[in-house]
DNA sequence: TTATTTTTTTAACAGCGTTTGGAAAACCTA
DNA sequence: TAGGTTTTCCAAACGCTGTTAAAAAAATAA
């Protein structure tokens, strides 16, 4: 009875190429070009059938944001394991996340509702920003041992340091740019460590 | 003849409350949720007739955006002109841009692309980094005087550090957060401004 | 009052997200 | 292989959207 198996294998493969086709839509056109129906189009299936794998336009792109933070924390934890000192952990954190920024811009927009990309909900922030085994806390933790409760907020400014340096560029600068903003993110981010230590 | 003065009079006010009530609804239910025909709907006006006033809705957003930054700088001027310490002075600026985000967060949303308002245009960005006669290039000019063109460098990762921090905290968390995210934010500025010293 | 100019609106176009009802295809059973 | 069942799929429609063309209405000038 493979049958069912193979069903699953391409209910699978229909549901990649949605999230795939969006995504290459959207570092075409920009997120603003993103439509179910040039989806349909491109997987070579009616409108409706999208709905078969998503609620709603709103829940594929929140996929989306999901998987890009999955990918991103992935990086994080193979970083601590690779590296022992947490200043050098999180310079590498930190070029790990422009790295993201450069090479898939369009799922970055959509992680922090930028261009065009509009999800409603906040819950994956909610999940990535907690606290409880998160890798980077945890860097940040050992850089400050006795800071206690202050570790949180640390963190929080490291979120916004890092995410936020990335997207008023993303947003204020034309694409060429990044470039020449990469050394002044890193001086960022070096000073800032300096700053906690 | 007073005719073409009320004409003229009253083309301002319709202008105005065109502007008005598109920022009006994106506070209610977010940008978006704004549309022209809405818009048209308040105004007690046909939706053709704002084509009169902008040429389309990304122009319109456009001048909301403008306008923001035109108020913002304003207030920055104001505090160049009140306070002697370059340091006090970055403070000020850096709790007026809070202040703004708070009591019109809808504008700071167009003026960043964020939470689904999206303007095609960079022109805005262009002429508001430009640092000729910026104020807070200049600010940060007498904080750093040997620095030379790392100035530059120093007030671009100041505008990360601003409007990057609000605009995480916007996306990413709920509105009710606010408050107890401001002396991180206060905190981080603070840090900043020492580390550059 | 009539003619001219200005202002405003009606109606339409193409595209959007989403839902419904039924057609088509695939599958199971006899 | 034939008939019945289940699953997969899509045409059509609904109510939105930004925008435009042409006609109607109003205001002004002669």
């Amino acid at each position: 009875m493979g049958i069912v198996e193979r069903r699953e294998r391409l209910k699978k493969q229909v549901r990649n190429d949605i999230l795939k086709t969006a995504r290459d839509i959207a570092r075409e056109d920009g997120w603003q070009g993103v439509s179910i129906r040039k989806i349909a189009d491109v997987i070579e299936y009616s409108p409706p059938i999208i709905y078969e794998y998503f609620d709603s336009k709103d829940k594929l792109l929140e996929t989306i944001r999901m998987e890009g933070f999955d990918e991103l924390r992935g990086g994080f934890d193979r970083i601590k394991e690779v590296y022992r000192d947490p200043e050098k952990q999180l310079v590498e954190v930190a070029q790990s996340i422009w790295n993201f920024s450069v090479e898939q811009p369009e799922v970055f927009q959509v992680m922090f509702n930028q261009e065009g990309a509009f999800v409603q909900s906040k819950k994956v922030y909610q999940q990535e920003l907690d606290l409880t085994g998160n890798p980077v806390w945890e860097m940040i933790a050992r850089l400050r041992p006795k800071a206690g409760e202050k570790v949180s907020m640390t963190y929080y400014e490291w979120w916004c340091l890092t995410y936020g340096f990335i997207s008023i560029t993303m947003t204020t600068q034309p694409k060429h740019a990044f470039a020449k903003v990469e050394p002044i993110y890193r001086e960022g981010v070096r000073r800032f460590i300096r700053s906690i230590m």
